[in-house]
DNA sequence: GGGCCCATGTAATTAGTTACATGATTAT
DNA sequence: ATAATCATGTAACTAATTACATGGGCCC
């Protein structure tokens, strides 16, 4: 899975702009997937190249002009056909965990600093997932509400072990 | 943090060759951490040159020879440098969330199979953590430990919300 | 006046992966 | 016989990030 996917994806769920995109993956996806301007706009450019979305400029007062997407059939069918036989992954990459692993090399100080900051960034992605929960519960479909579920499973697990271990 | 301190640490532990750090990054890390020779062995090469390591070709019986590096005091200090300065990073890549997140558009079979390869895929890194715990509990530093038990208590989570939702 | 929000895009760079090349030994 | 383990390395490729370029509106 890639960010032409994602992007097709948050598309498909409702028309919006690259800028938008964006703010969908930080505020509903930050918590596992992660994507800058660098890699939007160009698979925005592709996607509609390949006729998998359609662009339209539109005007507005007092901000910029934006480009909003909306999916075509052709981008639903190559959206579900992608979902449907990709292999699901889930990789996690912690430098965090790996400066861990060699703390006998860390001053004492230094790796308490660590798992605080570890502490103070899970603390806010937690904040966020319960915030959109509160804010959202009811519109959510059960796919969303099963990914929000697990990234509160998870951080809860992960913030009391630090908080005990620390 | 790049594979190059991570090849760094792993030889600071234990002199050893490039093949040996892939085994150790897959035995020890594999929940948080992965590498390909691709990336090991240039990484290496750049270690000695620039004096943080030092390899010696090792001639073996019915088995091909192999270069086992040791770090030298530099590259100690290189480590611990890089290790005291480096912020704390912990990335999750889920496309398996993401899948979840368009729920919707997979047929309910797929969506039940992708949870189950999930489960399975959990239960297999589960299941090397407490081998790896149950064998080597006592000569653990405390950082690894540290790594290993949020290992546990993530991946205890995981699965149990799992089950729980599917 | 400084800094953030809105908005789009490109170019250079990074940090890795995959696939290839080679080959003896050992286990199934 | 066939696959896996041991062992090193390179070249081509990929998928992303960062930094740059541009500019009006709004808040303090």
């Amino acid at each position: 899975m890639d960010v032409k996917t994602l992007c097709l994806g948050v598309i498909s769920v409702k028309p919006c702009s690259g800028y938008e995109i964006k703010k969908t993956i930080e505020d509903d996806f930050r918590s596992f997937f992660r994507a800058s301007y660098g890699s939007i706009y160009p698979a925005l450019a592709e996607l509609e190249r390949s006729g998998h979305v359609v662009g339209e400029a539109v005007e507005q007062e007092k901000r910029p002009d934006k480009k909003v997407y909306r999916i075509t059939e052709a981008g639903l069918d190559a959206l579900r056909a992608s979902l449907a036989d990709e292999e699901p992954r889930h990789v996690v990459r912690s430098e965090f965990l790996v400066l861990m692993c060699f703390a006998h090399l860390l001053t004492p100080e230094r790796a308490a600093w660590v798992v605080d900051r570890m502490i103070a960034h899970f603390d806010g992605l937690m904040r966020t997932e319960v915030e959109r929960w509160d804010e959202a519960a009811a519109e959510l479909g059960p796919g969303e509400r099963f990914a929000l579920g697990y990234g509160r499973a998870v951080l809860t697990a992960a913030l009391s072990y630090m908080q005990r271990e620390r």
